[in-house]
DNA sequence: GATGAATGAGCATTCATTCAT
DNA sequence: GATGAATGAATGCTCATTCAT
């Protein structure tokens, strides 16, 4: 029969998938307990090795660290959506393309993980801070901005400034990732859908003059997040 | 010679302040380390007492956590804005009172410590951020929520599910805050007047129906956080 | 009137008595939980006083110990039955008085805590160990051997070692002693007048050679400990 | 050069014989200076080992010190002398073998010092104190009992509470071993042999009507503890 | 390579001792 | 004298790291 799978799917215990094992079990327990907090053995059982084990593909716990917010990264710009050269549509449709591919890399369980992680450890680990805000969420906030001043140019949204504009309008959705990995445990809250479209409508009624507003009608309903 | 300093700091009785001595540099140094990377000889330094003392007002290491989380929590309730009773005026106005007031009990240093060190925190003391998100974000989105079923109700606001929107509105005031502790370590970033001057504008345009808004110069740029 | 007692005679801080409340106080607390484990705090507390105060009769700790073993050793001297001079009457007798007096000072609540107090930190404190052996315990055996050499001389006991019989004869009472105050916490065990009876009883069998047992009646029975 | 020692005492694996070295070393320190002024720090050099070696075979200290009373018990009662059914003959004798056999655990180095720990430590564990009271001392005291009313019955022994007699007979056993583990430090006094002989001697006198008695010569003094 | 027993520096906590009031 | 707040050395315990097997 076609399409069979190997003999072993279950038990292969493949060399070259220890990192990536490692470094998901590690993101996993740094984001709920914290860097310090989390202690190697407990990810070394959760990636199912023995302690050992971990030291022979990381130095140390903080070499996984920032193996882990590494790997983060690469995983989160390798999703992004990028400035579409000689774009020349809506202001409005841009900017919902932009926030909401910002918002599947950020919201998506790993990086959103990793963003807690990095706001807590700020201070222990500037330099990480400081690397993960640079190519994540400084990046993200560029775009936007680009976005902000292609529908200032073209008239399409109102004149504002972008810079703090850029994070006023990120905020929502970092905000959203960080409650679901901290306060949200139990509390249901409002689910993600309504949320998304409450807030790409509120930005957009924000961002656009009157005038062109009134004109249509609001596209930004129509969200699917499968 | 003048100017000397006596060989010891000579032991000081201060039953009164103590406590309050602790809870703050504890603050300082669990909002900026975590919690288990802070070592409670460095809490007793920072309050100029030595380890033994800060186990005659409290009891441990997370007994001092939940004293300076109900401390904070005490210091935000009490420079709350509280709705006000027969109020007919603008709901603009009243908004922009409500999130100024929030902002300057979440925007302070010592409350916003608290709240990057409970969201931090909130999977190892589940309680505490439980405990926090009940008193002092639920309250703080639910007075926001009667605002804008206040300003839908009068016509002022357009018709919106005011449960989202409100965690929306209130988003960029927190990101703001959890930034300010963690990634903002040394970069300027936008100044907090024209951040706020552009939230307050942005999330009005976002409110506030076409045919309203157009009528009225943008109110919000005059900003004082003095 | 005269034999009037002072007016504060309950609430008088006799400042003479501090020592004796201050050694009283520790004994109990050295025998219950040993040397170690007593905290100075309790002993304070119990005794009624502050801290420091202990500081102000006693060195520390240790001279604490010292004063409280040198203490109940005075107590205990006090009431020993001393051998009587020009005695000539039944060593049988003899022999009951004196080892009802050594279960009088031995068994009491007092000595009694002091003799496991002392079993229990002779490792750490070899001198104070010492001390108390030779003045109660080598002393309360060397009057058990006198009696009993007196017994021998006499031909009313049996012809045996002086030095192993005298260990032996004193050892069920200071068992007894030991037993009440670590094992017998709860369990009743034989009442003490039963005990001392058929101690007696047992005893005087062993050592009067069975010709001259067997013209009397077992004297040992009509024993009060009032 | 010749007979060097290594510089490090090279880590060695032996997860077989820790447990029993760690409660070896630990008991021999309990004995000596009581649980609360051992240091584990000083139980795991006596072991050779390393202090964190020893919570990874123990939970803590208060769980080494149950290790240590269980395996001293179980010591105990593997070398204890039961009760031989369908016994007929002479009951003196058989209080000897009994005797003796409670001397060999009893006086044993490994399990006197466990006594004296128990005692000791009575007030601050009474579940150990009763547990080891149960288990040995009852067990020996009934033993003992059992031996009394055999020799009553048979009419070999005088007629007495055999209660009290058993814990006024096993006494001098139990009190010898203390004291070889506290004030014995130094002091020779009297060498086991004569000690035990005399010991015998004086209670079977004491057990044994005069009639009875008479006829027969001291048995007791051929006695040999290799 | 993989393991997990062993290590020891680091930290929370206790408590004897001091001393300003 | 009496107090009890303050101190800091001592100690139980943890966990990142090493290394013999």
């Amino acid at each position: 029969m076609a399409g069979q799978y190997p003999e072993k799917p279950v038990r292969r215990r493949r060399k070259e998938d220890r990192p990536s094992e490692l470094t998901a079990a590690a993101l996993e327990l740094f984001a709920e307990k914290g860097y310090a907090a989390t202690r190697l053995d407990d990810v070394a059982v959760r990636a199912g090795v023995s302690k050992g084990t971990l030291y022979l593909y990381f130095g140390g716990k903080e070499a996984l660290l920032n193996a882990v917010v590494r790997k983060g990264l690469v995983s989160a710009l390798s999703q992004w959506k990028e400035w579409p050269e000689n774009y020349t549509g809506s202001a409005s449709d841009l900017l919902r393309e932009v926030l909401l591919s910002f918002w599947r890399v950020i919201g998506s369980g790993e990086v959103g993980g990793l963003l807690k992680l990095v706001l807590s450890e700020a201070g222990n680990f500037p330099e990480i801070a400081r690397f993960y805000h640079d190519e994540v969420i400084a990046r993200g906030a560029a775009l936007v901005r680009k976005v902000l001043a292609y529908g200032i140019a073209r008239g399409e949204f109102r004149t504002l400034n972008p810079d703090a504009a850029a994070h006023i309008i990120i905020a929502p959705l970092l905000m959203r990732t960080i409650w679901e990995h901290s306060l949200a445990c139990g509390a249901p809250s409002v689910p993600p859908e309504p949320y998304l479209a409450e807030y790409f409508d509120l930005m957009r009624a924000g961002l656009v003059p009157p005038a062109i507003l009134s004109n249509r009608k609001a596209p930004y309903l129509e969200i699917s997040l499968s």
